[in-house]
Formats: structure tokens, C-alpha cells, sequence
DNA sequence: CTGTTAGCGCCTTCAT
DNA sequence: ATGAAGGCGCTAACAG
């Protein structure tokens, strides 16, 4: 039995005979052979690898999104290579993984997304799929919540209460996903001829702290406010506790993601979900579909969300 | 100039006349052109990839962890293939995966290592560097805390504050993690006469909080309880508040490995720290240094950990 | 200093 | 249903 047949027999090619496959399967068992894989993606120009880029891991939303993500991607036979830098230095690095085919596509999954990085999708690299965020007009298939709906629901929720004084502080202004979550809060804001006040900052802790405090200090401060994610909100909930404001009674706090934490009793955070796990296969399945062959139809798959009312909202006092 | 003066020339070797060389590299900066990575390896028998293996994403530790390792595997010109599944199928796919040489070495930090696993470590797959656990009589080589020197820290702390009925919550009896920080913690109880009511669960919120919930229903309910990381100790935290149990005043709990939300407005949580950075950055080295041929020393690295006193305790009333 | 010649381990025609 | 050649793109030895 010759080397041919061992390749044909592991890869379950129909043309050997099932007998004499099942006896190389064994004996590959019993010597622990594993085909070579740099070989093998010599030959067959594909590595089996995929880059995952994300870029805030310490945002509790991407280990949730990791997790399904890279089990999604193992059930289709992919590995997962992590990219996680800081993304200023990113895109070079990209770039070359991706050229050097050590990968064979990109999920990008990074809230930011500089210039820099944006050129590295303009240059067609093969197969990319974006989550969570859209660079509208680049042309690529991306798998994303409907934000703007979202936001327009938890912007209902708070008016349903009778909130009429509202501030939202979001994500980074220069984000496609707080802008999206931005506008739609306004707009439904806007259909009650309100507006609300609004603070930028990072998707982070401390800028939900230090942007809660700001507002809180204010003349007249917000009886509600809309964070532009889960992680801001529970910075803004400590702010709150830290001052000995009382919430919900005093302060209405909604979130964006519905991340573990957002459940924990400490918390009770009123929030808007985003389907993760179905969003992670989704494009997984799509950046698959690509890799086969199938060219990337530039698709925008947007997902609901759901509001998710917990004990962080009620009406003002 | 030919094909194999490029390959020297890219990879600096000193043979190729630096303007030729730089000639080279900017023609291939501006034709795009990378070395095909599958090739590289073909021939060098080295792929740049190691396997990093975790298995709780949901913890927030492993994120953390996570995120150190990669950017220090980054400037080792290392890249990180993640492996989060569960632990019941990683055996086999590990094995696999070192042998088709798709990755050079693995970081093993899984805090929960069955036996399966255990084998996978037995069978010489080349290099792999224990993070956060060991495996006793492994020989391999391990970078860990001083898990016991740190929980008895932790028993000192609630001692000298005047706790004396005492609970702890710990994780899996089935980890090296879980077993010696509860030795750790034992023994020093044993020096002042006492022992610890325990009770076992996973590394879970929900773990620390039925088993709170639990203690706390008990005739003689502690007054202090010693958790086995901090995501318990959040999840007794949090059952505490659900109850109305007053933490510190009426509770004391201290957690261990000092994740960011410990240190959060909501919990400011006593803990022990684990110095996470520098062992991230410790495993990555060593296993770099291992797959250059250097062989492996079955060190262990028992890195010190540090009580870090926040406001979840204070002396039993 | 640069070019020439092999060969890494596999998959893919093509022939048996 | 199996075996025999060729080549994927690169690096490593050896010339020149």
C-alpha cells in the first residue's frame, strides 16, 4: 500500500477500498500519524485557519462571542487564530497573515476599526466577514444587530416610564456601532420632541463612572440614562452607588449587549440583547461559505435585538 | 537577482548586500508580495503557531490571561491558535493538532485537566509550557502561583480581623488550583485551632451563590467566607445582597485571583492577586525558548501572590 | 555576495 | 481500486 492511498484513505476518498481504508485508519491510529498540515496547505492552498480579530478582550461581550465563535469554527473544521493587538498596529500584521495564506479568511469582529485597518479591507484579501460592525459601502459581508432598533427600544422604554430628562453616554463617536445606537436613540427621542444629553467616551468602566458622575453633578441630572454598552452601563451603576443615588428609584440605567454580567444579581441590569451566539455562526457559516468558494455576496445579515427589562428601570420619581 | 536571494534578503540574512537587499524588500512591499507561510514550514519544520489552550472563556480571568500571553507570543514573532473547547473533546484534537505540526507548542491553561488530557501531556508532543496549573510529576515545565501561599494570606487576614466561624467555597475538588489553595487555606486555620466549613463547586458565579445561599442558611451561619476564585466569591457576594446579608459588616468574603471587576465600585472585593502578567509573560518565554531547541527543564515557576484588601472585609460584629 | 540544485510531505493528474 | 510521477513555494546546502 503505497502513499497515495494512505493520503486518499485519511482524507475518506471514495476511491479506495473500504476495507484497506479502515486497515490504514488503524494503523495511522496505532503510529499516530496526522498528515503534515504545512504540506498539505502547500499543496491544497487552503490552512484551515481563520483570523479572528478582536480587539477588547477585557470587554466581557468578546470572550462570549470567542467562545461560540471558535466552537462554530471548529465545528466546520477551522482553527482559530487569534488577533487581538491593539489596532493601531493591527492592520499591517493583517495583512501580512493574510497574504502569507497562513489564514485563509478574517471574522473582524473589533468595535473600532481605524483607517489604517480599513485600508486593509479596501485591498482585496479574500475572505472577510465583519461582526458586530459595518463599514458601510465597503462592500463586505457582515453580520450585525439592528443597533438603531435597539436603541429605539430601550429610548421607548424609558418614555413608556415617563422619563422625560434622558442622557445617553455612548461608545466612541468614531464607531459604527455607537453611532448606530446613538441615532436610534435620538430618533425615537426625537418622535417625543426630545433630546437627550449626551457624553462620549470609550466603551469602558470608567467611562461609564466618570460620564455617570458628570451628568449626575449637572443642575438638573438625568432621571435615565442609555449607555452605549453593558460595561458602560455597570460603570455608570457605580458611579450611582458610589454616590448614593439610588437605582432604579432614583435613576434609570439601560445597557446595549446583555453580557453574563448584566444578569448577576448585583446588577439586574435592564439592557438590550444582541443574538451572539446565532450572529457568531451566522458568520462563521458565511466566512465558510466564502473560503469554499462561494464569493462574498457583500451581504448584510442585521439581526433583532431584544429588549431585556430588568430591575435597573422604573419610573422616575 | 533570483528567487533565493528574495528569501535571504527578506529574512535579513547578512549574506545579501544590504542595497540589493533593500532594494528587494521594496519591490516586494510594492508588489504585495509576503513568503507563503505553509512553504516556510514545509522546510523549516517550524510553523510560528502555539496552541493556547483554555477552556473557561467565561471566566474573566482567562480573557485577561488571554490577552497578556498573546501580545507577549506576538513579540516572540509567535502566533496564538485558540483552544477553548470543552475539555472532553480537546484531548484528541490537541493531539492532533501537535502532531500535524500546525502548531510548534502549546500553553496549557485550563484550570480543569481531565485525564485525557492528562495522557495527551504524557506522550512527549514536544513543547508545552503549564500556565495557572500544574501537574504534579508531570515534569513538564509549569509557571503557577503560590496558590497556598496565598490563601493562607487570605485565612491570616480574616483571622487577625477576629473571624472565627469561617466557610470557604472552593473550586472543582478535581484541580491542582481548587485543592492547593484550600490546603493553603487550611493549614493556616489549623494553626489557630480551626477549620473551615467547605463546600465544593465549580468556578462559577452560580457556584458561589447557591453555595453562599447554603452557608448562609445554616444554624451557626459564618462570618466569614474564603472563596476559590473570584468569580465565586462575586456569585457569594451577590447571594448575600439577594438575602440582604450585609457584606462586610455581617459577611466577610475574599475571593482570589483579582480580576478587573473585583476592584469594580459594586464589589470592591478582597482578594489574593495573582501576578498574572508576569506568569503570562514567563510561560510564553519559556515556551519560545523550548521550541528553539532548548530542552525543556520540568521547571516550575511559583510565582508570589499578594492579598489585595478591598471593602468585602472587616471584623465579625 | 549571488545563482544552482535538491528536497521538505503532501495531493493530483495519469496510468495501470 | 491502487501505483507512479510531478510540483506546490520555500529554504538549505553548495558552488561560482
Amino acid at each position: 500500500v503505497t502513499q497515495p492511498t494512505v493520503s486518499r484513505a485519511l482524507r475518506d476518498d471514495p476511491r479506495v477500498a473500504p476495507k484497506t481504508a479502515a486497515r490504514i485508519k488503524e494503523a495511522a491510529l496505532r503510529l499516530g500519524y496526522v498528515p503534515h498540515s504545512a504540506a498539505r496547505s502547500l499543496v491544497t492552498k487552503r490552512s484551515g485557519n481563520v483570523a479572528v480579530l478582536v480587539a477588547e478582550l477585557n470587554n466581557p461581550f468578546y470572550p462570549e462571542l470567542l467562545e461560540v465563535l471558535h466552537s462554530e469554527l471548529d465545528s466546520l473544521g477551522l482553527h482559530a487564530v487569534l488577533l487581538s493587538e491593539r489596532i493601531q498596529t493591527m492592520g499591517e500584521s493583517v495583512v501580512s497573515l493574510l497574504r502569507s495564506e497562513l489564514v485563509d479568511g478574517a471574522i473582524v469582529a473589533t468595535a473600532t476599526l481605524d483607517a489604517k485597518t480599513e485600508v486593509l479591507l479596501r485591498e482585496q484579501l479574500g475572505s472577510i466577514v465583519l461582526l458586530i460592525r459595518d463599514v458601510p459601502g465597503s462592500g463586505r459581508d457582515a453580520v450585525v444587530a439592528d443597533n438603531a432598533g435597539g436603541a429605539a427600544l430601550a429610548a421607548r422604554h424609558l418614555l413608556e416610564l415617563g422619563h422625560r430628562r434622558i442622557a445617553s453616554i455612548t461608545g466612541p463617536p468614531d464607531t459604527w456601532t455607537a453611532r448606530e445606537r446613538a441615532e436610534g436613540f435620538e430618533r425615537e427621542l426625537e418622535r417625543s420632541g426630545l433630546r437627550s444629553s449626551t457624553t462620549h467616551g470609550d466603551y469602558s468602566h470608567d467611562a461609564g463612572y466618570k460620564g455617570c458622575l458628570d451628568l449626575l453633578a449637572a443642575d438638573s441630572p438625568p432621571t435615565a440614562i442609555f449607555c452605549g454598552n453593558d460595561v458602560i452601563a455597570l460603570g455608570a451603576l457605580d458611579a450611582a452607588r458610589a454616590t448614593g443615588v439610588e437605582v432604579p428609584s432614583q435613576l434609570s440605567i439601560v445597557g446595549f449587549d446583555d453580557i453574563a454580567l448584566a444578569g448577576w444579581e448585583s446588577f439586574r441590569l435592564t439592557t438590550v440583547r444582541q443574538p451572539l451566539p446565532e450572529m457568531a455562526r451566522r458568520a462563521a457559516r458565511i466566512l465558510a461559505a466564502t473560503i469554499e468558494g462561494k464569493e462574498p455576496a457583500g451581504e448584510r445579515l442585521v439581526l433583532p435585538t431584544e429588549l431585556v427589562v430588568r430591575a435597573s428601570t422604573a419610573a422616575p420619581s
